[in-house]
DNA sequence: AGCACGCCGACT
DNA sequence: GTCGGCGTGCTC
């Protein structure tokens, strides 16, 4: 292109702009950066009536015809500066962010910030280089103050100099004089990630001959001279150690600082070499064994479908129902085996709860240091080294949680999504995106094959694989010819009730104790929901709830005395078990209901020679302590496990021939229209736990509600029947996938002004119904409190929509942000945020 | 969102 | 007569 007479204005988006002005804004390219601008480039930009420095990015470049009508050219800035192409979006990574911006309504920085690492854009600096002298340099010259020419001076001195050296040099004052000399076309400025980033390590090594080093201890003459203790300490440390030391080991080890090294270094005696951390786990180093498994006929089957999937070099999908124990996993390494040899890159997704310490394990060994890990509980750093990695095309293995479906693989042959039900795929911050739809989205425009696998697929996508969307892949075995378990419900209506509030039924409390006789283990499974552990007023019967919302507050056993606290789930706030009800003043208060921590207090007082393992949110505050609690129990440090959620998923226990699951039904009274799916999946999941060996297992489900057909056909792995009955209700109702939902919230920490926003809102909504969108169908229910109406002081009313998503009625929810947007301002004026598709309602 | 402009009250 | 309240409107 010639840069001469075509790129001169170019189209952006700001990165901080709010979503209701978050649209394109056109800027003058200075000639000398028309080489470097380009889509998906990063620019700072002058933005507003302060020209306050914005960071934004090029989404499109032209010669000035696309610039709107109304816009005369000479209120059009001028770009400020432009950014290395160590950070950039790929024409890829732009149409994702566009794409994301149109399905979740979310601002261009908000995606952006979903598709590239924030740490890299934060550490965004900016740096400052002479232009090469042209005819009319000397008399811009001539016009520049003397601290101007001094600033000039010091860039021309150290031929790159960064924002910060030169306010270092020349103050707060010194930025004026840049701007002059990069508005008079003197210095170009560039933006760059501040290098600190490539984190790197120094190792020193003897570099002369060890005689002459034992000269220089000795103080021999006319050896180099070392005089100070703390330096012979290190070079004695280095002999004894006959290999290099990294600096932060040789200081300690020397005890000597890092003014000695450098000295040492300095005069000759020492070698210095600086290498990049490698910020993985040590167990992830070398390229890893492809252990070889040997595939069953029905998984062998699934490969070869799969494969000619994958080798149609089309865009395609392919749904992998596979009975709880059927070996899904071997399928899927199978085919990331293929995907690699192929020289592909694949991307796994990992449910958060499905990503343990044994989940990285197996891809760490088998696939060494080609894999990187990308999860919310990395560092900034670490985020950025495996976003690197990953780019570069030295990770062609992306695992990782959610936001890994955005990994900026190359070449992309496949995205894995494991337990593609599972609910924690759906973000419900903006950028509000499911996993799901981004790797489809992907997937397609990759030309890549979608593997979505599960026990116990969602509604939508057993939907979709039913009307041939997807391709859909059944393994009805179970792997080694290991047996489902036999599975007996208790009806727990007669065992409680009458002030005997044991968590544990006889039957259990039996095989419990059978169990542990035989030497084999049990797992325990509390469904969160009914197990609160609430403190109750007696007298007025309220329970004790938090200060700023409206929920009751729970019971928790603090970990470093006895005595307990009540903590709220939504705020977090922590506050002493009171003596008296706040409420009426009686001094009747009693714990109600049962925590994990309660349980494990009767199983305790039930069994007191077996030993309880807690897996909970508590006991698992850290990797470690989580990955230490599963090793435990597998050495048989333990003889039940008693966990919520994380005990039903990934790991097998050869020795668990029990698994009980108290208060099977309290999931189907969620006021969700997915309680179903979710009781079901839950409990699937949890019977296929027992009996994983070649040991015949043993399920019991305690219930208030034998007779529901949700846990009947749970209880027999039956899917299909469960999805018949499930489609046909959903079909009869109108609810997804025959339709999508909608979720507005209202929020203010103001009452009234957010009573007032509900009838604005609802009001809003049916004028653009009735007018411009009246082509759009949508059923709309509410306003109505949200079922927590006050969490941490803030009210939450909200509106449910059923409707279509298409374009246009994302564009009529659009005008409902953007009416919001722009009428909410001031400090308590309500705020809307829209929700497509929530993860639950 | 920020920031300026603009039009009415309590102050030197 | 001015300082300053936050309503209104724009941002290439």
């Amino acid at each position: 292109m010639d840069s001469e007479t075509v790129a001169r204005y170019c189209g952006v988006h700001i990165l901080d702009n709010p979503f209701s002005i978050d649209g394109v804004f056109h800027y003058f390219i200075p000639s000398y950066m028309a080489d470097t601008v380009m889509p998906g480039g990063f620019v700072t930009v002058p933005f507003g009536k302060g020209n306050r420095k914005q960071l934004a990015v090029v989404v499109s470049v032209g010669d000035g015809s696309e610039l709107p009508r109304e816009l005369p050219p000479d209120r059009v800035k001028p770009l400020d500066g432009v950014c290395r192409r160590d950070l950039f979006l790929s024409e890829k990574q732009l149409g994702l962010c566009f794409y994301l911006r149109e399905t979740t309504l979310c601002t261009m920085g908000e995606a952006i910030r979903a598709v590239v690492p924030a740490s890299a854009l934060a550490a965004l600096a900016e740096y400052y280089t002479l232009l090469p002298d042209d005819d009319r340099t000397e008399s811009r010259r001539a016009s520049l103050t003397a601290p101007d020419l001094l600033v000039l001076e010091h860039i021309r001195a150290r031929g790159t100099a960064s924002g910060q050296s030169v306010k270092t040099r020349f103050g707060a004052k010194a930025a004026a004089s840049l701007e002059r000399l990069c508005g008079k076309g003197l210095v170009a400025r560039e933006l760059a990630v501040r290098q600190p980033e490539v984190p790197t390590v120094t190792y020193y090594t003897i570099a002369r001959p060890v005689s002459e080093i034992e000269a220089s201890l000795r103080g021999d003459k006319g050896a180099v001279p070392v005089v100070s203790e703390a330096q012979k300490r290190i070079l004695r440390t280095l002999l004894s150690a006959e290999t290099r030391m990294s600096a932060i080991e040789l200081k300690q080890k020397a005890g000597a600082g890092a003014p000695q090294l450098r000295a040492l270094a300095d005069k000759g005696l020492l070698a210095a070499e600086e290498e990049e951390i490698y910020r993985a786990p040590a167990e992830a180093h070398g390229f890893g064994i492809r252990t070889p498994f040997t595939l069953s006929d029905e998984q062998a089957e699934a490969v070869s479908v799969l494969d000619s999937l994958a080798q149609s070099g089309q865009p395609k999908a392919a749904l992998l129902h596979g009975v709880t124990g059927s070996g899904k996993t071997c399928v899927m390494l199978e085919m990331i085996d293929r995907t690699l040899d192929r020289g592909k890159g694949v991307i796994v997704l990992l449910p958060e709860i499905g990503l343990t310490p044994q989940m990285l394990h197996i891809f760490h060994s088998r696939y060494g240091r080609r894999v990187a890990v990308i999860h919310s509980g990395l560092s900034a750093g670490e985020r950025l080294d495996s976003y690197r990695r990953i780019r570069d095309g030295q990770a062609p293995i992306a695992v990782g949680t959610r936001s890994a479906v955005f990994a900026p693989m190359p070449n992309l042959g496949m995205i894995v999504m494991d337990e593609e039900q599972e609910h924690t795929y759906k973000s419900d911050q903006n950028p509000k995106y499911h996993a799901r739809d981004i790797a489809r989205y992907r997937c397609a425009s990759e030309n890549a094959l979608l593997l979505l696998a599960s026990a116990t697929p969602s509604l939508e996508s057993y939907q979709k694989a039913a009307e041939g969307k997807y391709t859909l892949i059944k393994m009805k075995e179970r792997y080694g010819n290991a047996s489902l378990p036999e599975v007996r419900i208790v009806d727990m209506r007669g065992e409680t009730g009458h002030g005997n509030l044991s968590p544990l039924g006889e039957v259990l409390a039996t095989e419990l104790s059978r169990v542990k006789e035989e030497g084999n283990q049990s797992v325990l499974f509390l469904n969160r929901r009914g197990y609160s552990h609430q403190t109750v007023c007696r007298s007025c019967g309220k329970a004790i709830s938090c200060p700023r919302c409206s929920v009751a507050m729970n019971y928790h056993v603090k970990r470093s005395s006895h005595d307990g606290e009540l903590v709220c789930h939504w705020c977090g706030i922590r506050q002493p078990v009171p003596s008296v009800c706040p409420d009426c003043g009686s001094v009747h208060l009693v714990r109600m209901g049962y925590g994990t921590q309660r349980v494990e207090e009767e199983l305790k007082t039930a069994f007191p020679s077996a030993r309880v393992l807690r897996m909970d949110a508590d006991t698992t505050a850290t990797k470690a302590s989580y990955d230490r609690l599963l090793g435990d129990f597998r050495n048989h440090e333990g003889d039940i496990l008693l966990g919520t959620q994380m005990v039903t998923k990934g790991h097998d226990f050869p020795d668990v021939t029990l698994v009980g699951v108290l208060m099977a039904d309290m999931s189907l009274y969620l006021d969700d229209y997915r309680a179903n799916e979710r009781t079901f999946s839950l409990l699937t999941q949890v019977i296929g736990r027992a009996g994983r060996g070649d040991k015949p297992g043993l399920a019991i489900i305690q219930t208030m509600n034998p007779d529901s057909d949700i846990i009947r056909l749970a209880c027999a792995q039956d899917y299909e029947r469960f999805f018949q009955n499930e489609i046909r209700l959903r079909r009869l109702l109108q609810f997804p996938p025959f339709c999508d939902m909608v979720l507005l919230t209202l929020t203010s920490p103001d009452e009234k002004e957010l009573q007032m926003a509900c009838l604005r809102l609802s009001e809003e909504l049916r004028r653009l119904n009735l007018g411009d969108y009246k082509d759009v169908p949508i059923v709309a229910f509410g306003p109505f409190e949200a079922p927590v109406y006050r969490v941490d002081n803030i009210y939450r009313m909200r509106m449910v929509v059923k409707c279509r998503l298409n374009r246009r009625a994302r564009r009529m929810f659009e005008s409902i942000l953007i009416f919001f947007a722009s009428e909410a301002r001031g400090s308590n004026r309500p705020v809307l945020s829209i929700d497509f598709n929530p993860s639950s309602i």
